[in-house]
This record gives structure tokens, sequence and C-alpha cells, in this order.
DNA sequence: CACGACGAAA
DNA sequence: AGGAGTTCGTCGTG
């Protein structure tokens, strides 16, 4: 059974992967890999990757089969592939496309063998979806319950191929400037025209709902622009806070022919609707108690809108799905950068948005030049003597805590603000005690919520003016689309495990740079303690990005 | 009416 | 599990 002995991969039954980080091949190995499957362990130089149901489905979306994924584990194989093992990938891939909803005769119907369709109507919360059994394996599906239906199906492990089109919504003639309204040149970036096509064909009934996953960066409202002119329909956009409401605005009113008139926003304090119409996920799930109704939710049904774009996909909100399910007619495009959601709802984005269509890979935008290149390094330091034996005393939950908010890291960020003097740099931390303490220690302003708005702003503006060199912020950074673009983060704390807020913090310093587009990422955990492992966690997504985080530690 | 402050929600 | 932040709607004030 030993095919070879040489390769970068351990490949085990249990669907899981171990990557030798050492093996020269491992960098060609990691790329193969993630395209079918999930980093889920770094334990020092070897990585664990799992392969999961939907991780399989999401490559078959892209076109991938079965054979292509075991021949490209057979090629960087140590000891071969298990037999189980390449079973196992066929049957889970080959379900992808064994079910398909097709629109027969202005009747929705779910197609597949009559043995599957048996299987799948035993369950009875499939049964209550499904109307009158046809011949020759179709079964009349209730067109209320199609998005119901699919995500049943997928938790049972069988994905949907949904091909019962879209209805074409209220038409708005839009098309994207040569010019931009601020008098630059606009042209598609190669890949952005290329997440559109594979988003909408004219004239075929493939696509028309998927998601989108593109990093930090590299352009996803553009994207998502591009595909409403290409629609040319009335469109509802979601997107995750005001901000980004007014981004989108801005954004849409200086690329396309849009006017004013026809942008609205649906916001608190204004409830626009308007050919295109942005909206916080917020104000949709607003409700002045539990128990009491979405009262906003009626958006959805407001206008006959032709698309709807959910912006940051991975932050969409468990009643927007419920809505979600129900309008499987109107074609969905999901924007984000990174699929990995913290609340383990992969699988609704899957059968409600769409399976993924487009992934372009953070280190191939930064191949390219379009965000800058970024140095991720961890560095360790001891625990301050002052609090060691408050450390060693605590309870476990506190203990967190205290390791985060180790004094013995303010000299460190000293270290590298001189190492970096002249750049502009970010200090992000989850504590406000440590955050306004290590900013007095090092005399620089802060920026949290507490802080009016107005002086956020100008001190915003000072950072960007290069007045005031160094910022340390709060959480306020994790989601404040007008905080300005550094080149060092030096994060001193983080919430957890959050995977999310690291790509986010690193999404900081990504906008390209003058000269040798370089930025820099250091994360500061005191060593010997649990936060080494939620730092590890938290570099999870960026690990399978291609990213490494050196490690430095100092005694 | 425009605003700022406050509590509730997720 | 927990800390920080945002947003919405309401209510009071000028």
């Amino acid at each position: 059974m030993l095919e070879r002995q040489d390769g970068p991969l351990i490949i085990q039954s249990d669907m899981t992967v171990l990557l030798d980080c050492e093996h020269p091949l491992s960098e060609e190995a990691r790329r193969m890999l993630i395209l079918f499957a999930e980093l889920v362990k770094r334990p020092g130089n070897w990585h664990t990757y799992k392969m999961s149901s939907l991780s399989l489905w999401n490559a078959a979306s892209t076109g991938m089969d079965a054979a292509t994924v075991i021949e490209s584990l057979r090629k960087y194989a140590r000891y071969g592939l298990p037999g189980v093992l390449e079973t196992n990938i066929r049957t889970l891939m080959e379900r992808y496309g064994e079910l398909r909803l097709e629109l027969s005769r202005h009747c929705l119907v779910l197609y597949g063998d009559d043995s599957l369709l048996d299987e799948i109507a035993g369950h009875p919360i499939i049964l209550e979806c499904l109307m009158e059994r046809g011949t020759g394996g179709s079964w009349e599906v209730n067109p209320e319950y199609r998005g119901q239906l699919k995500q049943e199906l997928i938790r049972l492990g069988f994905p949907v191929i949904d091909l019962a089109g879209y209805h074409t919504g209220e038409a708005l003639s839009v098309s994207l400037r040569p010019l931009t309204l601020s008098g630059r040149s606009f042209e598609l970036r190669d890949y952005q025209r290329q997440a559109v096509d594979l988003f909408y064909k004219e004239g075929t009934i493939q696509g028309g709902s998927g998601v989108i996953v593109l990093p930090c960066g590299a352009g996803k409202t553009i994207v998502g622009i591009a595909a409403l002119a290409r629609l040319n329909s009335a469109t509802l956009i979601l997107t995750s806070n005001a901000t980004s409401v007014q981004q989108w605005k801005e954004e849409l009113l200086d690329k396309t022919t849009l006017q004013p008139a026809e942008v609205g926003e649906y916001t608190g304090s204004s409830k626009e609707v308007r050919p295109v119409t942005i909206a916080t996920y917020q104000i949709l799930t607003h409700r002045k108690s539990k128990k009491d109704p979405f009262r906003h939710m009626r958006l959805f049904s407001e206008r006959d809108w032709g698309l709807i774009i959910y912006d940051e996909v991975h932050l969409l909100p468990a009643p927007v799905f419920r809505m979600t399910a129900d309008i499987q007619a109107t074609r969905r495009l999901g924007l984000t950068a990174t699929l990995v959601r913290e609340d383990g709802c992969e699988e609704d984005v899957f059968s409600l948005i769409g399976p993924k269509q487009f992934e372009l890979q953070w280190k191939t935008v930064e191949a390219e030049g379009h965000i800058a290149s970024v140095k991720c390094t961890e560095i360790r330091v001891p625990m301050d003597q002052g609090i060691s034996e408050l450390y060693h005393s605590a309870e476990k939950r506190s203990r967190l805590r205290l390791a985060a908010e180790n004094p013995g890291k303010v000299p460190v960020v000293r270290q590298l603000l001189e190492r970096h003097e002249g750049t502009p740099t970010l200090i992000i931390g989850q504590y406000l005690d440590q955050l306004h303490s290590i900013a007095e220690s090092l005399e620089v302003p802060v920026i949290t919520g507490e802080l009016p708005q107005n002086e956020r702003q100008s001190l915003y503006e000072q950072f960007k003016s290069g007045d005031v060199p160094v910022l340390a912020v709060s959480k306020v950074a994790n989601f404040a689309v007008d905080l300005p673009d550094a080149a060092v983060a030096i994060q001193i704390s983080g919430s957890y495990g959050s995977r999310q807020e690291e790509a986010q913090r690193i999404g900081r310093i990504l906008r390209p740079k003058e000269g040798r587009n370089e930025a820099w990422f250091y994360t500061i955990v005191t060593d010997d303690t649990s936060e080494t492992e939620y730092a590890a966690r938290r570099q999870m997504f960026l690990l399978e990005q291609g990213y490494q985080y050196e490690l430095e530690k100092h005694q």
C-alpha cells in the first residue's frame, strides 16, 4: 500500500490530512489542499486539515470532481491513500448533483433516483415540503418550501443543485462608468470580472445565487456593483453597519450611472426604499423585545428586487436566513472574505445563499500587488513578575484576562514602535483598561467606543496626515470602515479564538503601500498561558490563506 | 423639528 | 463564557 515515500501529506481514513510544513513541496500541497479541505489544527510544523461534506461540496460547486481530489491527494501523499477515504470522497462528492430542483411546466420539481427520493421522503420534515410524487424520479415541491427543503436536505447530507431559476425583478437601467465621478478611469480587474461572470451568465439558467470569496481590500463592493450593473434590476443590498451603508452608496454613485434619487438608505434615521436600497442587518432583525415580530423584514417584499446582495455574509444573522429561505426565486449574491463563521451556520450559507462560486486566495492577490505583503510575527513574553503570583492563584476564568493584560507586553510594544519609527502604526487591544494604561505610558492617543464620533474623526485625520504616527484602538477598529490604513499593527489582546477578528485586524494593514508594499502584523501573547492556545486558533484562518507566523520569544 | 441621552437587543 | 461595541427607537429639551 506504500506507493510513494516522499510527499508532504499524511492522509488518514478519518478524512484528516496532515501537512508537513518543513517539506519542500508543502506550499504547493497546501494550495491544492485548501481547495477542498479546511485547516483545523496546527501544532508546530504539522498542520491538520479536514475534509468535510461541506468543504467537498463547495469544491464540487466550483467544478471539481472526486477523481481530481483523489488524484491531487495521491500526488502529495507520503504513504498513499486509505481505501475507505477514497470511497468516502467519491460518495460525498457524487451526492452533489444527485438531487436537482428544476422548473417543469411552471411546477417546482425535485429530480433524483427513485431510491434516493424514497430515502429522503422517509424524513417527515422533508415530506412536508413535497407534494405529488411524479414518475421517473421526480417529485413536485411546494414552491413555498424551496428554501426549507434545501436547508433540511443539506442537514441530512444531501446537497441540492437548484436550477429552478429566478424571477427578473423590476428593471433598472444601470451601467458602470469608464470614468468615475471623481475623475479617475475605472475598469474591473480581471478577477473581479471573472467573479461576476461566474455569478451570472446571461441566457443560462446556471448561477444567479452563490458566494464570492475575496480578501479584504480586493474590491468586494466593486464585484457587487458590477453584478448589479450586469443584471439591470432593482437591488437590495444588506450590509453590516451604517458606515458601510454610506460606503456602498458613495461607490454606487461614483462608479455607476445611478442617480442619487435612485439609491436609498434604509437605516435607523432614514427609511428610503428606492430601486437600489442599502440596509443594515441590524435594522432587519430589530425588535422591541423578544417575541415581538421583526418589523423591517417586509423590506424583502417591499419592492420587486431582482437581486439581493449579502455583504459580509459570514455575519448574516439567523433570522435573515429564515427570511432568505422564503425568497429563493430572487437572485442572491453573498460577499465575504471568509466562509468561516464562528457560529457554525456555514451549511445555511450554502443552502440558502448558495454554494461558493469563486474564491481568490489572499496570497494570490498579494502576488499581483493589489494588497500589501504582510509579515506576521507572534511574540511570546513571559509573565510579568508582579502579577505572576496573582495569575497562579486566580480562577481559570480571570487567568486569561491576566495573561492578556500582562504588563510585560509594554516594553515589547515600545521596542516595536522604535523598530518601525516613522511608519503609521496601530496598537489594537480588547480591554479598555489595558489600552488606556499602555497608551498612557507610551504617550499615544486612544480610540474606544466612548470617544465621541467627531473626536474619533479628528484623530483619524491626524493619523492620516502623519501628525499622529501611532494610534491605540479598541474593538472599534474591527468594523470602523473609516479608520485610515496603517502599515504596522500590534495586537496586544483579542477576543478568545476569533479567526475572523484576526483577519479583520490584518485587513487594516493590507491596502497597497508606496514603495516596497510591505506591512507588519505583530501579536503579543504571554508564554506558558492559555493565551497562546487562543492565539493559535486565531491564526488559523490566515495560515489557511498561506500566511506564516514567525515565532519570537522574549526572556 | 433636530438634537442628544438612554436602555434594550443580538 | 465574557467584554466591548453598534444600532435602533423613544423620550426629553431647546
